[in-house]
This record gives structure tokens, sequence and C-alpha cells, in this order.
DNA sequence: ACCGCACCCTGAGCGC
DNA sequence: TGCGCTCAGGGTGCGG
């Protein structure tokens, strides 16, 4: 599930593979996907523009181009940016793994499930982009134009400050866990790393999020950093479908305390972490480290 | 204004 | 072996 360390790892791997590279061609899905720019359209106003920079807003990923114009990519939860040579079985399903066995040259053979694939001008790496559930998006901003889903977006969650938390929580009665996923107070964080930095915090999810203390809020906007910065170095948490660009998998799973370790001890307590939904989202913790 | 909830989508896993 | 059900959750939008 793609958050923002996942997001912020492909920014990183893909700027050092596609920046200064010109595109030569771009090959959208003939299944239906839902494009938020046409397929036609995506098509043209990408075809000979270079790359200049890749940006990142909260869990969003802006493709800088040479007219000015730029390519808004959102994973959603099954979305994977990576290139022609990553080829992982993440990469592909149970019905396209045969394809992979046949794959003597080792490179990424498109499937049902690539909806957009960029070939570049000096004929190298190519860009693909695939996505098993669809919730992904794509979508071509015109020099100047921006779009409401950016507008919205909060303070980016890797500068995240206690004064802005504190703010942001005031006289809020929602969950706090509830408060770290609204993407327009903080942009980036998702349910993985907001159940473990709420965990480093030692705070319950369920807290409403106007009793935090000024010390509590302190202590979480801190951990959000931190567990976010750990995960960005640890290349991500490969779970069900992300991999790194190059097809590799993040590590940062192996080091989850609670996110999907329900039933298991905890590793400061030995207590059983407990799953508990809240705002529709699982959520994992220390009943007893926990407050 | 605030908050809960349904919905979009596909594949994995499970019970029968 | 296969069918049908449930679950995963980021973001959007609607109803109370």
């Amino acid at each position: 599930m793609p958050e923002l360390p996942e997001v912020e790892v492909v920014r990183l791997r893909l700027r050092a593979v596609v920046v200064n590279r010109r595109i030569a061609e771009v090959q959208t899905a003939r299944v239906n996907y839902a494009f938020l720019t046409a397929p036609a359209r995506l098509r043209s106003n990408l075809q000979g523009r270079r790359i200049t920079e890749i940006d990142r807003q909260g869990k969003y990923l802006l493709f800088l181009l040479d007219d000015h114009s730029r390519l808004l990519v959102h994973l959603g939860m099954t979305g994977q940016l990576f290139t022609s040579h990553a080829v992982s079985p993440r990469l592909y399903n149970k019905q396209s793994r045969a394809g992979l066995a046949h794959t003597p040259a080792r490179v990424f053979v498109p499937d049902k499930h690539t909806h957009l694939s960029i070939s570049f001008s000096d004929r190298g790496e190519q860009l693909h982009f695939r996505d098993t559930r669809k919730f992904g998006k794509l979508l071509w901003l015109a020099q100047g134009k921006t779009d409401p889903r950016l507008e919205r977006l909060g303070v980016d969650a890797l500068s995240i400050t206690p004064e802005h938390l504190g703010v942001s929580s005031n006289r809020r009665r929602i969950a706090i866990k509830t408060l770290l996923l609204d993407q327009s107070v903080l942009a980036g964080v998702g349910n993985i790393y907001a159940d473990e930095a709420l965990y480093q915090a030692r705070l319950l999810p369920q807290r409403s999020a106007a009793s935090l203390r000024p010390e509590e809020t302190r202590v979480l906007a801190r951990t959000v950093r931190k567990v976010l910065k750990r995960a960005i170095r640890l290349g991500g948490s490969s779970i069900d479908d992300y991999v790194q660009p190059d097809g590799s998998d993040g590590q940062f799973q192996n080091t989850f305390s609670v996110y999907g370790r329900e039933g298991e001890p905890c590793h400061c307590c030995r207590a059983p972490i407990v799953r508990v939904v809240i705002g529709q989202r699982s959520s994992h913790f220390c009943a007893s480290c926990q407050k």
C-alpha cells in the first residue's frame, strides 16, 4: 500500500532514471482505466516532452515536463511505477506469472493491469505504470494549472510540527488515528504508518484528537516524522503490491511493531497486539503500552 | 462544521 | 475442485 515513504522512494529512485530523458512513445491500456485525462490526450500531451523533475505532494507524484505542464500520478492501493528491467513476482498476478517464467531476457512484459508504458528517445529502459485495483489516478495538468486534489492537501507529513498538529486537533472529537489519516490535515500518512507512529508515541489510536495534551502532541509529531523517515531509508514497506522502481522489495515491513501483528506479542511488554476497526480502517495497537 | 459510512476495484484466502 | 463470501484500504461524496 503506497503511503508517503513508498511514494518518496519511487520518486527518488525514478528521478535518477527518467529525469532529462525525452518521451518518444506513450502506450495506454486497451481496457478501461479511470484516466482523469483521456488516453489519447495523455499520449499527445506527453509525446516529445522531456522530463525535468519529479516532485511529491503527500501521496501524489508530479512529473514536471519541459513545457511546464505536469503529469499527476496517484498510486491508489495497488499502483506500481517501475522500469522495464524490473522483473519481480509482485509485478504479475497468478494468471500472468507464467509470462514471467518465459521471459529469458528479464524484461517486463505488459499485462492486462499495465495501463501506461512510456518509451524514451534514447531507447533505454521504459517506464511502466501498473494498477490491479484501479484506484490510482493519472491526470495531465497544463502549464499553470493545478487540481483540487492538490489544493486540498495539508502540510506534508515529513514536516509536521507540534503546533500544526495541535491546532488541527483542537476541538476535534474524532479519533487521533482518523485525524492522522485526514490528507487535508496531514498529507502522506496512511493506515500502516498511522498505526506505527501511534505505537511509537505510546498513544491509543481511538483517543479523541482533542484529548491529547501538548506533550503528547509534541511526541506524536516527532514520531510521525521519525517513522516516515525510517521507512524511506528502508525502501518502504512491501506487503502486497509495492515494489521499488527496480523491482526490489522495501524492507520496512520486517520492522513493523503493530501493523499486521494481531495476536503476536508486543516487542516491549509481550502482551498480544490488538486489532480493532476505527473509521473503517483496521487499527493495530498494544493495549498495555499505549495510553 | 463535523462526522460516519458506502462505494469504487480485484485478488487472496477461507469455509463448505 | 470450485463456488461464493469476506477482506484489504485511499480517496470521494453524500446524508444525518
